[in-house]
DNA sequence: GATGAATTTGTTAGCGCTCACAATGGTGTC
DNA sequence: GACACCATTGTGAGCGCTAACAAATTCATC
């Protein structure tokens, strides 16, 4: 930085000025400088400019399952609208979720220091350990929970509690009552669920979503069969849901036990959809491409994570706690529904 | 750091060393500083320790395709890999592989610094790109290229030739003469390959492979259809194969591309594998409830991380660089897969 | 033309840590 | 008992930057 001075003949000051895009500094000593640093090549020094400022220009990302299709999506859209922010992204992902596994992740986000952290796919177990543990800086909890589903609200009410800038969600048990609404329509009246893990906030909440859809028209929910998010517990669940004939539809909370179910159905020799209607969630690419294709739920990755940063920023630099937000999932139909 | 020098009645300095894990300190002393560290809930501040050291003990990695199965599981696996050896993993996802967008990314592990980096899934543009900057850190290339595939050798004569550190690699190549001495063990003759974009190393490398075990065997490779890693470009090809008859078995660059060709022969009403054999390539969860579940080629992306962290801190920390280092794909046979 | 205010620049003092060196005390050797 | 030697601790400087203040310059206004 000295030496950016000398040739552009003022004072370190100056230069640092300049780089922090001051306003009191002339058309002219500014033209000079820059080109000093195009010259010279300068890069500053962040860990000296961190040391002063005791900010990193960093966000800690810290997910569970980032293997499934949702999670490592979301954890590229928030990448991506923190790169563009200026901010780069430091992430953990824990193979196991346990309390000792999250403190260990946050900690490492104190010692290379976060000036926010996000939080991707929070399990019960999660949330209890982000309350238990004094966080800090900033957070955000990030694509699930239940926010705006009202009396429901599983992340909205955590989160306001503790004063935490609250969270972004996309809504799930809008989702689940969109693919249960869909199936109703076609006529069905016995619609199976293949849940995802109950301690997972949004499995909770597609299952609530269910359950509610179905109460709200009548209904008795159908059989209820827990998976893992996994096609094999899928598989599975198919296998039991063909043997006991009880449901003409299911509805699984992801596009992968879809998938295992999809299998379990072939096997068996029932026929999608003209036995059995299918409908997924989460819309990754291939299922598109599924054996019949799969009716699914669609979420939005990159807007969660631009909104998701957005907010964290506003927290970070504006100290204005965003008060969370919610994106509404779309159904897109495909071959694997049909009247009953 | 003073408040604990000051409570375990020592100087600065002493932490200093007990926090460094300095030989020449005593046990006694050792103890107190560490009682006071403890009790204080200190944590020393990186920003100033990177200013003096000149390390940030922070990889950086640089990847495309992120939300493909195979990039997104070798970052886990780098990613879980550094964390243990006490780095954090600062990440760039490339929506685009554009030089700007690879400069742009490699720019900002300059200005954040990184003391590693680790580029995953290279195209030729990135390659070419990485050639052409001038990267004043250790980096490693992982995951593919095709190192070790003797005369073809891809990835590895690139990077020999730059005095890299050299790549951790899957050896594609081995991978794909597996998948493709499988089909011939069946006795099918003509064997039909979907590749990847060719400007990926893998996706070439796998191809190389494909045509060479055929050439081996005497057999002029069969159809050679282009896809771009996606279910919907396997599907299209499927679709071609099924109507030109040309083949009774395919190799796929990737499962997704397979489950695309899945459905295609479905429905042209080719049973699979009575009347066509498919397999993929990456073995990824749900390769195994495909309907029916896909003979595929495993890769240990857990491993390929390890190794890959292993070589970039041997280079970082010893200053001595690795050589390179070539894991071995193996074959899982599923139902996929029949005799001609 | 003198006064006050605003604009533009420079000077100084740390941020919290590690490195190089110095100082102290104990131990072994002849 | 004198000397060298090692283990252990302390002292001072400085890494590269920004914040706070101070100084110099310009400008408008009466």
């Amino acid at each position: 930085m000295e030496d950016v001075a000398r040739l552009a003949g003022v004072s370190h000051q100056t230069v640092s000025r300049v780089l922090n895009a001051h306003p009191h500094v002339s058309a002219a000593t500014r033209a000079r400088v820059e080109r000093a640093i195009a010259d010279l090549g300068y890069r500053r020094n962040t860990a000296a400019r961190s040391l002063v400022t005791r900010r990193s220009q960093a966000i800690g990302v810290l997910g569970a399952g980032m293997g499934f299709y949702g999670p490592a999506n979301t954890l590229l859209g928030v990448q991506q609208a923190a790169r563009e922010q200026g901010y780069s992204v430091s992430m953990a992902s824990l193979s196991r979720v346990t309390p000792s596994g999250i403190r260990d992740a946050l900690e490492h986000f104190m010692l290379q220091p976060a000036d926010g952290i996000v939080v991707i796919a929070p399990h019960e177990t999660m949330l209890a350990a982000l309350r238990s543990i004094d966080v800090p800086v900033p957070l955000v909890t990030v694509g699930f929970g239940a926010a705006g589903s009202g009396a429901d609200g599983f992340g909205a009410a955590v989160f306001g509690a503790d004063g935490r800038p609250g969270d972004v969600a996309v809504d799930q048990a809008a989702g689940a009552a969109h693919a249960v609404r869909h199936l109703l329509d076609l006529g069905h009246t016995s619609i199976a669920h293949i849940s995802g893990p109950p301690d997972w906030i949004d499995a909770a909440a597609r299952t609530e979503g269910w359950r509610h859809t179905l109460a709200g028209a009548g209904l008795a929910p159908g059989p209820l069969l827990q998976g893992d998010w996994s096609a094999g517990s899928g598989y599975r669940a198919g296998l039991e849901l063909a043997a006991s004939a009880q449901a003409t539809a299911v509805f699984a909370a992801n596009d992968q036990m879809a998938l295992g179910a999809l299998r379990a159905f072939s096997e068996a020799g029932l026929r999608v959809p003209e036995d059995m209607s299918v409908v997924g969630f989460d819309d990754q690419p291939e299922a598109a491409y599924f054996v019949p294709p799969l009716t699914t739920v669609n979420q939005g990755f990159k807007e969660l994570g631009a909104r998701c940063i957005g907010m964290l920023l506003a927290d970070i630099e504006g100290g204005a706690a965003g008060t969370g937000s919610v994106l509404s999932p779309g159904l897109v139909v495909r071959a694997s529904t049909a009247p009953r």
